[in-house]
DNA sequence: TATTTAAGTCAACATGGCTGACATAAATAC
DNA sequence: GTATTTATGTCAGCCATGTTGACTTAAATA
């Protein structure tokens, strides 16, 4: 079997290639989760209830169905952490203006403090690896993830300009 | 530290373009793992099997150690799916030639069969993403990649020729 | 021979997914 | 105006996969 990285034989570098992008992937995800997991224990909180506040504060006025359809989970499973989240004072929810039957979620004071310090930590890990890599490396990495995406957040992205 | 952006703001663009990075990755993990994960229910198997699979796969002769410091979990947690795989006939293992304390651990002629159909589906999402991109826009992605990788790990990708 | 190392095992527990069933209130359709 | 659909919440239980702690065994090594 040829050589796996100089080899004259281009189509097994690209398997390589692709293999390794593969690994990547998940040492790049296991990284840049581990700090913030860290830093959630100690408010007793998990990877989870992360994803919540990211999103909530990311899209303020999101209703639950809305965070459903992004987190890909059920209705039950969100409700533990966002409960949680509700109680301890993180999350805020009130009835939408027009359909009183929808939630508005959004952060409390107390919510966004812990949103920023977390946004602090994987900020940083991802300005790191912007710097070192370079713009152009940069345009290339978000137009490789965009790729991947398979659903509707694919087009909310590119509406947003990140494809560039 | 070199501008990322070029906007009449450049501050703020970075901030918003970091966020999106971060929620990039998040999108394309859950999408890089949705089919696999289907899968691997037909089997009974979970993700933690796929990362098994997937590294005994790649590093053929691996030892139990090697693998618990590539997935960072316990050897507790390890033990019940690679039990699992070895058990099933997915995984042998078979005392290392020069310390018999080690295992050497491979895929079976069934571990590569699942394996290959693994492969099949990650690599096509990658291939897909890679295609639509380009190659200036793949070596980005791996450099980024690279970049948010804190351990040893990096270093070996470094050495294997995967920065491009 | 004593110690360290690689691996395995048992028990208990936490997190965060899942399904199914059911409740409530508000919007909407007929 | 009643019937239905929709958005949300809740209870109960199960499963996958992570954790800690304690202990064992066999092989390598000091």
């Amino acid at each position: 079997m040829a050589d796996i990285n100089t080899g004259p034989n281009p189509l097994f570098l690209r398997e390589d290639q692709l293999h390794q992008a593969m690994e990547l992937l998940f040492y790049a995800y296991r990284d840049f989760t581990a700090e913030c997991d860290a830093m959630l224990a100690t408010y007793g909180f998990g990877r989870a209830h992360h994803r919540v506040i990211y999103f909530v504060g990311r899209y303020p006025n999101l209703s639950v169905s809305e965070l459903l359809r992004i987190l890909r989970i059920t209705k039950q499973s969100l409700s533990r952490v966002l409960g949680e989240l509700v109680a301890q004072g993180f999350v805020s929810s009130h009835p939408g203006p027009t359909d009183r039957r929808r939630r508005m979620l959004e952060l409390t004071e107390k919510g966004r403090a812990l949103e920023s310090r977390l946004s602090t930590i994987q900020r940083s890990c991802i300005a790191r690896a912007y710097r070192e890599a370079g713009v152009e490396a940069v345009a290339g990495f978000r137009k490789v993830l965009l790729g991947i995406l398979t659903g509707d957040d694919r087009k909310r992205f590119e509406r947003s300009g990140a494809a560039g």
